[in-house]
DNA sequence: TGTACATCAGTGAACGCGCGTTCACTGATGTAC
DNA sequence: TGTACATCAGTGAACGCGCGTTCACTGATGTAC
């Protein structure tokens, strides 16, 4: 917890919190995964994270403020984590390759509030340009692997890496919001999501060319 | 409108609507497309179909019955406009697969609020099984297409057709949810999404071998 | 064809509830001197 | 080192609002005879 500034164990706090604005976060979070997006009030996190009403607004103008937090959060830990295990192409390219994809399907699977708040929220990314440039960044984390993929492919048959980006996003992004979410919506699958986004993305880059080489 | 029964006009309906449980659904849809899902509530859709807050209850137990009842009218219409762009693989089945991507991402955009309905209203699909079994025969188009493509493959290197309807599913989701929407949630993109997925199914396709007879 | 009656869909008033939001306030913290 | 004061984070009471839900009711429809 975090309002053990100063050494405080939890509960025994003060008059002041301590870390209101990041308890909030987590209290949205702990909502959103309990009862979707949509499915957390103002008042609910502020009683969770243990203040009174209005205290949040010392922090967040309203409910809208704090799920762009929480999204703008979660695209920077979403980048981070696909960002070490892309690993700058190595071992080898393909290989990291499938590693992004598979730090993907973790990132929904274990995060699925953030990636709640970031991909199924409905908040306006054209609004803010502080969340549209945390989601941007993570893209890039995406495309930058697709251009060193394509560079591995003779001039002639090579591929526009913005188009390989965006169909290995949307791929990971379908098969993480129909399969691969800890929730009840989730649809039933003979096998683990990331094996059936491995064998995809194999079959996809072969399609491509990739196949002499991988 | 609905409560034209016996021809009356709009606004001149009498004690009894005529089509409530219809006028309710039409209402929920539309608030849907407006503020999302979780964005709609009995009362409002009631305001929307110009009659008491009482009246739903004599044809949905609650807001989530009729949000169910939205999501399983949108799986019927949309297998029977997959099942029509298919068209049982005519006039060739490569190219009704086509049809069949097309098909699914026009109804994304043309009807936004039956899709979230289906996919993103957080409906637990476990607990009714009418609904299930609606979503159920919807993939049944797109799973008997892959059938009938796989089947033009020489044995040996012949994929699961599951997988194959599997991976098309989770492209064309990911894109329409992604990119097909009406909304000011979709993101930008350089090019229209029938295209996108179109290059990607055609480039996954080749990777199993589809190359050589397409 | 007409009448009596059962059925059913929608009414409108009422209630409790939780949320959003504002406000003057007060307790804690840090800092200037 | 101590004191006065400014700043700031959180309080708690208050308000209006819309929603969900129940209830006895009433108007319309269809049907048996």
């Amino acid at each position: 917890m975090s309002w053990s500034r100063h050494g405080r164990g939890p509960g025994e706090r003060g008059y002041h919190h301590g870390n209101l604005r990041e308890a909030l976060i987590r209290a949205a979070l702990d909502l959103i995964v309990e009862k979707g997006p949509g499915g957390f009030t103002f008042a609910e996190a502020a009683r969770a994270a243990g203040v009174s009403a209005a205290a949040p607004y010392r922090h967040f103008r309203d409910r809208e403020a704090l799920m762009a937090d929480v999204a703008r959060q979660g695209f920077q830990r979403f980048e981070a984590a696909l960002a070490a295990a892309w690993n700058e192409g190595r071992p080898e390219p393909l290989r990291a390759f499938e590693d992004l994809g598979k730090a993907y399907l973790r990132f929904a699977r274990e995060e699925p509030a953030y990636y709640t708040a970031m991909f199924e929220s409905g908040l306006p990314l054209v609004l803010d340009g502080e969340l549209r440039q945390a989601s941007e960044r993570a893209f890039q984390v995406l495309r930058g692997a697709a251009e060193t993929l394509c560079g591995l492919l003779p001039r002639p048959q090579r591929p526009p890496a913005l188009m390989l980006a965006l169909h290995v996003w949307a791929l990971a992004h379908g098969i993480a919001s129909l399969f691969g979410r800890g929730d009840g919506a989730r649809r039933a699958l003979p096998m683990p999501p990331e094996e059936l986004l491995e064998a995809a993305v194999l079959g996809y880059l072969r399609g491509l060319g990739f196949g002499a080489q991988g």
